[in-house]
DNA sequence: ACAATACATGAACAAACGTGCATTTTTATG
DNA sequence: CATAAAAATGCACGTTTGTTCATGTATTGT
């Protein structure tokens, strides 16, 4: 990245202070008025060379709109956070949703990414509170929270979680030569028949939403 | 401080998104658009009142000169962090041991220990790798590994975790009448009984180490 | 001397922005 | 039902703000 020279030093420096200290980037006038510039395309024009030169971002015809750009100080390359707070849901909705969205959910756990098998920055992981106890035989028991990691697919053994019905369940995705079926862990529950990915066999409605990669208990 | 409406709540973490995601805070139009309000006024109401409820600082006459107030959750200063690093342990040696040795932690692993029901700042608590499928019918299998709160004492049904002939065990605590025996959760093993507190009855060396407060597995 | 680059000036403009006021609709309360 | 408070509307006004264009002045290198 190309240096800076003293002014542009200094006119970067004013708007990192001016941030911290206002809480939003100053405005060209201000910044004229801050180095005796008569003109704002005096400071306009540092600006956009600041910008070229990879120190800024300028969003065009808004107000106050420079943000400055943390360089990297290329300590720790893997300064990854060793914890995430993964939102856990008490029910799936139906349709596409947002894991964001505060209204499903029910409650919010800080794990621990890496030990579930994710050196992802940003998981795309959720948390599911389970019910009934269908899988009581692969040690889930009603109450427990199962984390799941969002994919659309899943092997032969896997505990995933799948939509059907309106529900969210619980179950492991088995590949019998060519027929799927989502399998509880109970012998007092049967085996659900499915076909492959959204196509229903017998009016049920189900997609793969995730698989199961840890599970969280608290007693 | 004063409650906040919904709608105000939704405002105020709208501001809080904008700018994180934007690095300057939004205008009154632009809220106005997110919120589907029609009029510059009814944001600006909302603001203000914000303003006056002491959540937010407004700038007059200046473009995005709105703040947020960080309100101090005024809990303790001792700033409970909601992650805490627990060791894992492997096995558990014979006599009195220190969490804090290296040696013996198998391994680390960042839990929430509100989840499990420690508001402690600081608790003590340890994971153990459990070994072998004595506590199956209890949801918790070969290789999971069990939150335990260290404590000398359990009542009745509690699982704890004990240390009996130089090994740490997982079983149930039970009282009956004046007996206790610790009970697996498995049909194909048999309760192991003991006398209270240190003193061992059939030359059963038993020590109780704490109590299971929670569980993690990993797939 | 010449050209190129960096930096600054001035004025003018359209769009964006906060403000003020009068009014209406919605919601809560007794 | 009546009343008050809360929330939203519409519009106009004045200011702020980024943008554009043309021009001026140093400094530097060839």
């Amino acid at each position: 990245m190309a240096e800076l020279s003293s002014k542009q030093q200094q006119i970067l420096d004013y708007i990192k202070t001016y941030l911290k200290a206002q809480g939003y980037p100053p405005t060209l006038r201000e910044i004229c008025k801050e180095f005796s510039i008569s003109s704002t395309n005096g400071a306009r024009y540092h600006l956009h060379r600041l910008q070229k030169m990879g120190y800024l971002e300028i969003d065009p015809h808004r107000s106050r709109g420079v943000k400055c750009i943390e360089q990297e100080d290329d300590n720790q390359p893997s300064s990854k956070p060793s914890f995430f707070k993964m939102p856990v849901l008490g029910k799936v909705p139906a349709g596409p949703f947002d894991l964001a969205s505060p209204d499903l959910r029910e409650d919010e756990v800080t794990i621990d990414p890496t030990f579930f098998g994710s050196s992802m920055a940003e998981p795309e992981m959720f948390g599911l509170r389970v019910k009934g106890d269908s899988m009581i035989n692969a040690g889930i028991n009603d109450g427990d929270i199962v984390v799941v990691r969002v994919q659309g697919d899943a092997n032969n053994g896997d505990i995933v979680v799948a939509r059907l019905e309106e529900e969210a369940t619980v179950k492991r995705y088995r590949k019998e030569n060519r027929r799927i079926v989502l399998q509880p862990e109970n012998p007092a529950y049967a085996p659900i028949p499915i076909r492959d990915e959204g196509g229903a066999e017998q009016g049920q409605d189900v997609s793969l939403l995730g698989v199961v990669v840890g599970l969280i208990r608290s007693m």
